[in-house]
DNA sequence: GAACAATTTGTACAAATGTACATGTGCTTT
DNA sequence: AAAGCACATGTACATTTGTACAAATTGTTC
């Protein structure tokens, strides 16, 4: 038929990728070597060069992934709410959430940015990752407004996860509040 | 007379910290090594060695250092503020200004992000820097609010620098506007 | 100026790492 | 069933790395 499995194990070369980020959680970019990855995706070493010619490549598609798996999440948060209200209410449980802003996402977040900064390609994925979660806001809050929200979900994000004392869901409601204004710049669709 | 130098190359050792933080913004923390480190000091392999008992703690220790300075920076920028209204300015010229949110500075911290997430000790002085901060704006502005602008100053120094065009001085006045609410939570000293 | 301790230097080495590659192994097609 | 091919595996190896260390050097103290 069209388009069958090759062989084996056809899911290894996602697992490779999948088990990176878990290796780059654990001992970050710089303790993320070919050995540790192929023992953690139970397979031999040969195979992890099989399908990643480099190791920056391979590092560099599981941060891809990353991207784009939290680019949709955020959109899809997004597009689940109806009106301003809900997608304020999304925004605050996102940041507020230990959904989102797990502490290994957080994490693997500075890993990314680092090596993104060395890496074109993929700075260029964020950048459409930072445009969609724009794109996304823009559907309820003008662009200056969405911008600052963006930038807050990251902020606050940060914050939290080195502060001792996170900031409650009471006080980010209120911020974000004060950004999106309580009567001005409307433009709902 | 009390103190006085020991040797020979009396500023080495502060000179090695230095030069660590441009190895890391060149390399990344992945890429530093000490090798390269004692190139850019110009200075022989043992002799870093000789300094710092571990690589790590080298790297800690111009983190530390990074750390300190910045929090120092911005302190200062914020004691020279009179009253809110040039407080706010000052905000604003920290988040624009290519003075403070260069690209070197932002670079190192990703970098230092992550290697605080790893590292205890540095991970603390981080969390001193922060509450450094916080206190800071709220000589002007209450816990909130000083929060908020923490993490706006965070949140947006980081998209700007991975966004092809960064906002502008005027929208960033408008959106700490906004936090700071143009009537609400007065608390002048 | 001899003893001393703090620095300085060059070299050595075991361990870890990225990558190459020769050799299997099992489908699929002919 | 033979051939072809994509995938799989284990091993090999040159480099790079962190760190140790013995030997020199230099200022200071008595």
């Amino acid at each position: 038929m069209s388009g069958g499995t090759k062989r084996k194990d056809p899911e290894r070369r996602q697992r490779i990728v999948e088990v990176t980020l878990d290796v780059v959680a654990e001992y970050g970019v710089t303790g993320t070597t070919h050995r540790r990855i192929a023992a953690a995706a139970a397979v031999p070493l040969g195979s992890v060069t099989y399908y990643f010619a480099t190791l920056d490549d391979l590092i560099a598609a599981a941060f891809l992934q990353l991207a784009e798996q939290s680019s949709e999440e955020f959109a899809k948060r997004m597009a689940m709410a109806g009106d301003r209200d809900s997608a304020k209410a999304a925004i605050v449980a996102i940041i507020a959430g230990s959904i989102w802003a797990t502490p290994r996402t957080l994490l693997l977040s500075y890993e990314l940015y680092a090596f993104a900064a060395r890496h074109p390609p993929v700075a260029a994925v964020m950048q459409r990752w930072m445009s969609n979660s724009r794109v996304a806001l823009e559907r309820f809050f003008d662009p200056l407004t969405a911008r600052a929200l963006d930038a807050l979900v990251e902020g606050i994000g940060i914050h939290n996860s080195i502060d001792t004392e996170p900031l409650e869901e009471d006080s980010i409601r209120t911020i974000v509040d004060r950004i999106t204004g309580i009567n001005n710049n409307f433009r709902q669709n």
